[in-house]
DNA sequence: CATCATCTACTACACCCTGTAGTATCGCGT
DNA sequence: ACGCGATACTACAGGGTGTAGTAGATGATG
């Protein structure tokens, strides 16, 4: 199953990478399926296997790690929100092909918070001080791309 | 069928509007059934009624509108390919709420182009600049806000 | 050792969306 | 009245998602 773009999350996926997530941001580790079940399951009543089959689409797609313990799996997002974020909307741009991408960015601040400005002039001016001195990268800026989100299990990795 | 989600494309309705797109960007005005499907129906061998209910589908969600013209109707893109970029983008941003949209906006960044990101900077500085100067803006600067996607024809308009 | 509890694996099914298209119908011009 | 061109309505397969049941494995317990 080799795919190349963002898998479009469906609302209980959603729920449930959301619930992955918030405990690895908590700084906890890995969930079971009895343990997602116990906060997203019981509040929508679902069926355990419910989650589970969830959760199994998920690692399928490639957004979730399962990791064996003992006799369950423990299950983790394979890249932060941020990252899936930030792919997401980079699929959009790429697939959308635009004449003029600063139009659609023009667009995209018109509809932006103050508070989501300065956002993106701080990350701006991360990248540029980045490429402008790129000695101290390596020491004080972890790159973002090594991170980067691999989906097919079965694509060659090229580094 | 209120919807006030930016709905997701299929491959085809892209391309469509892709076309429609396209023509509106060349000056061109709204096109028939038959026009579309003598580009992008013929190209890849689809009936005539396939790109008739594709266009008709988009009418549906909201993306196109159609004008009758005589006896048939022709078909135009309610909003501009930045705009519905914007929007999908803006959307990936709100659904998967983060609590660090600047580091979002980081990988997002990090996987940029420079002209991407001279684009962005670009556009910046133009909210910046009408933010700052509102009188300027209704002067030198159509609002993009007031051109804004609406989805749901059953939505009460507020303007 | 027999049984129970707990997991996973596999299968199923309904519903929606998308691609694709056929048939029916309607209205205009000749 | 007839045919042409257009729309309206209907259909159907395939994939994704929500939802869950059942079978099988395996460790714990009496």
């Amino acid at each position: 199953m080799a795919r190349s773009s963002v898998p479009a999350l469906g609302e209980l996926e959603r729920a449930v990478m959301d619930h992955l997530w918030a405990h690895e941001e908590a700084g906890d580790g890995p969930l079971t399926v009895r343990e997602v079940h116990e906060t997203v399951g019981k509040q929508r009543e679902l069926a355990y296997t419910t989650v589970m089959t969830v959760l199994d689409r998920l690692t399928k797609k490639g957004l979730v790690t399962q990791a064996r313990e003992d006799r369950a799996y423990r299950y983790a997002a394979t890249s932060t929100r941020q990252e899936l974020i930030a792919q997401t909307m980079r699929q959009t741009l790429d697939t959308l092909q635009t004449p003029d991408r600063r139009s659609a960015m023009l667009h995209f601040l018109d509809d932006a918070s103050p508070q989501e400005i300065d956002d993106l002039k701080s990350a701006l001016a991360q990248i540029e001080q980045r490429s402008a001195t790129p000695s101290v990268r390596t020491l004080s800026f972890p790159s973002h791309r090594q991170t980067r989100l691999r989906f097919a299990s079965d694509e060659t990795p090229h580094w």
